[in-house]
DNA sequence: GTAAGTGCAAAGTGTTTGCAGCGGG
DNA sequence: CCCGCTGCAAACACTTTGCACTTAC
């Protein structure tokens, strides 16, 4: 996992030291871009990374694949990747902050591509339908950068999740 | 979980429809009143339900226990249950809204009581160190209020994490 | 050529479940 | 006294890993 509080990322997958959510990163990179920064780091450019990196730039803004999405979505292209290979690559991207990795609150992570760090996507979800949609809010992120100063952190990554009722379900009679 | 977006809490253990996150629910609970959740739903006051009560309600606000934690701390106090029923307790628990769950970077949810509502918790973790603290905000919850209400949705609850580096490690050389 | 990367199958983690027996209301 | 609850062990979903083989550089 990008956010690995502990256990951090493997080290084989590290030549070069990589410390992890420090890039400064600038925003929406080009598809060849998003291949210099694996080579520039040392790691080799294989077909399958390659492919995933492909799917995700294609990847609609505001989406995001599971690992098992991403499966589907490289065997719908004729792409056979192992599953290990992708959960490989969903990490080492995620390291690199190529990728960004988003948890809801289900039980697997969610990826997409890290195009622009400085302004994370926030995400409202309705309890009853488990619609979800994404919104950006620049207050939400000064403040967020104000809280965590005036805590003696220097915020890497926001994420807010508002759980709520979206329309079709606040009428519903209330149970209690 | 809680915020199960799709797979519902187990009917069986809802005598008495229970539409998650939509009680009210008023602050500061007395121990007694936690009981008297579970009995007014026509659940069952068991001495394991009871046992895993005392432990949140003596917890100190902000701190909170994942299922593993949970076990441990009913073993210090010599109360052995299995993990299964802790599992089921704390579901149970969180879809009455007696415990709020969280779910942080990792891949175990943590629980806490629920005291209010209204002013959830919001965390900072760094990266490094793992270290997380805990803060309000009335500004973030106002906030969240309006971006909800601007799309349609009702906050039921609000989360927001930040991942950041604490003080020790800001200063750390940086990578790329 | 050689270390990094891949695929496979096996092992882990955290969580859930079927079932027989127990006990709260 | 009966159905909800518990404990146990087996099952699960998702993710990681050890190892032999392959391949990018």
């Amino acid at each position: 996992m990008l956010y690995s509080t502990k256990k951090s990322v493997k080290k084989e997958m590290q030549p070069e030291k990589t410390k992890i959510g420090q890039e400064p990163a600038e925003s929406l990179q080009t598809r060849a871009e998003l291949s210099d920064i694996l080579r520039k780091k040392g790691f080799r450019l294989t077909p399958q990374r390659e492919k995933i990196l492909d799917i995700f730039y294609e990847l609609p803004a505001g989406e995001h694949l599971s690992a098992e999405e991403l499966q589907k979505a490289l065997r719908t292209e004729n792409s056979d990747i192992s599953l290990a290979t992708s959960y490989r690559t969903l990490k080492l991207l995620a390291s690199l902050n190529v990728l960004r990795e988003l948890d809801f609150a289900e039980d697997h992570k969610h990826y997409e591509l890290a195009r622009n760090p400085k302004s994370p996507h926030h995400h409202i979800i309705c309890l009853d339908c488990g619609k979800t949609e994404e919104f950006e809010s620049e207050e939400i992120i000064r403040l967020s950068e104000d809280l965590a100063r005036e805590r003696g952190f220097q915020i890497v990554d926001v994420q807010l999740k508002l759980f709520a009722l979206c329309e079709q379900h606040v009428t519903e009679p209330k149970a209690s």
